[in-house]
Formats: structure tokens, C-alpha cells, sequence
DNA sequence: ATAGGTGCAAAACCTTTGCATCCGT
DNA sequence: ACGGATGCAAAGGTTTTGCACCTAT
């Protein structure tokens, strides 16, 4: 597996230090499925290194997105979290729970014809889905 | 054309009033086909009703929008925009220069397997398009 | 040793809210 | 006249920044 090592060699091979403090919030990460908002991965990264500070964690969840070492994803409740997988990937977000479910596939057809006609070169999209899952759904008329 | 008219009746029908702010609001965003800050509609109204809060303008937007008389979209910068069209539709944004370009088709294919696949419902999404457009790609590499 | 990283506190930024007053119906 | 809407100011929440000190290399 390219696991844990692999970042910190990458993180290290970039010409930035591996500090307690990015090896903790790479731990953080990649030890929850979840997509934690810099408030959670503070929080859970007390445990192993109670005196990192929030401003901290910011700075290197921005700094391990931007090198793509770690994703960054946008529900639009008005603050970034941060999860471990780094590759292009979607999400369908519960609107009731917070659930979130990973897509294997990307569900958005960019073809050439979009690009000709308007004249523009893709890089990059962002897309979430938003709606209810199982649980919710059977219980959203309900109660 | 259904324009403004149909906005203000639905408006007051709803039992909404119809004032002199909302009024503004509705025509600085119908008079442009930008997507709009509530700062820039602020500035924007300042001209037709110069004493029109900025607090005002969020509420009215966020009603507005929330109404589906405008629409909302978020384009990742932290910060909401406003626009006249409300039906669902997307954009592609240049990251160099701001400029938007309407999409008049999804290029979503969210289909029922996926929907079967995951046990989940989706009722809405979310979908920006990034890259650069054809005056700033040009000048990408030259300058 | 040195450049980069951290902690702390303060500020920036966007947005919401409480309350007294105002205005559309 | 009534209830919703507004203006003002203050606060809320998230994220960034300045600076002195610390630390991985």
C-alpha cells in the first residue's frame, strides 16, 4: 500500500519538514473515513498533540491540499473539510443526518463539444449531490 | 416575457410586501447578467436607494433565493452570489479573469442505478465548472 | 545554523441577529 | 392599524495573519 508513508516522504521530499504536528493531522485523516471540518481535526488531534493549535491545523490542511496530498471538500454549509483520499472523487451529502457516501465513478460528462462551443478550457469541476439517505428517507414523512 | 412582473406578484403574493428595497434588489439583479456578492448588489442599489442596508440586502437575498425568484451559486470563494436566472443551471468559471458562462444543459448524469446502488434519494446538486476561458488561456503561457 | 514551522492573539471577512422604528397592505 | 420589513449596531462563525519563539534538517 501507498499509505502514510508515502505522504510524508512526499511532504518531505517538497522541501517541507515534517513536523509532530502535520504527522498528527495526517494521522487524523487518515485514520476516519470522514470529512472533518479543521475544528474536528483539532479536536482529535488532542489526544496525540494537545497543544496544536487551530491556526495550525489550518495552515496545514491548506497546505496539504494544495501539494493534493489530502482532499478538500466544499458541502456548502459555509466551511471547508478535509479528508484523506486525494484523487478527484464526488459525494452524496445527507441532508438530514450528514452522512456522506463516497462515488467510485464521476457522474459529470464534459465532452469536447462543450469546450469548442463556449470557448473554454476545462481544468477542473466541482460537484456534491445533495439528498437523503436509506435511514432518512423512511423516516423523513414519518416523524 | 415573464420578467419582472411575475417576480413582484409572486413576491407579494406570497404575502410577502413589496418595497422600495426589494424592489431595487431585484432590478440590480435583473439589469445585469452577472453573478452578484451581496456586497455588489449593495453597491449596485446604492444609486437607486442610497439608505439600503447591507444586513437588508443579505435577508432579502437569502429570501429571494429561497423563494426561487433568484438564484444562488456558489463558487467556492467563500462568499455566496446572486443572479436573476433561478432555474437550475451551471457555469464555467475562469479562474484567471472571474468571467462566467452560463451552461444551458447539465452535464450531470445522475441516473437511477446510482441512486439504486447507493439506497439513496438525491433531490438537488451542486456543479461549478473551472478552467480558463479563450483570452486568458491565450495569455497564460505568454505573459 | 538556518529556514521554515508553531503558538498565541488579534484581526479579517462574510453573514446573521436583536431591537426599536418604519411602511406596505 | 397591523404585521412584516428596515436600519443600525453588535455579535457570530470561519479563516487568516503578524510576530516572537521554536525545531526539523
Amino acid at each position: 500500500m501507498a499509505g502514510r508513508n508515502n505522504l510524508e516522504e512526499t511532504l518531505a521530499g517538497s522541501g517541507y519538514k515534517l513536523t509532530r504536528q502535520r504527522k498528527a493531522i495526517l494521522a487524523a485523516l487518515a485514520t476516519t473515513g470522514e470529512h472533518l471540518t479543521a475544528e474536528e481535526v483539532h479536536q482529535r488531534v488532542q489526544m496525540t498533540c494537545p497543544e496544536l493549535n487551530l491556526a495550525t491545523v489550518y495552515r496545514n490542511l491548506n497546505l496539504l491540499a494544495d501539494l493534493k496530498l489530502i482532499g478538500r471538500v466544499d458541502f456548502g454549509d459555509g466551511r471547508a473539510r478535509f479528508e484523506a483520499r486525494a484523487e478527484h472523487h464526488h459525494h452524496l451529502f445527507c441532508l438530514r443526518c450528514g452522512r456522506v457516501i463516497e462515488l467510485s465513478s464521476c457522474p459529470v460528462q464534459l465532452d469536447e463539444s462543450l469546450a469548442r462551443k463556449h470557448r473554454f478550457l476545462v481544468t477542473g469541476h466541482q460537484f456534491e449531490a445533495y439528498g437523503y439517505c436509506l435511514d432518512c428517507e423512511n423516516c423523513k414523512g414519518g416523524s
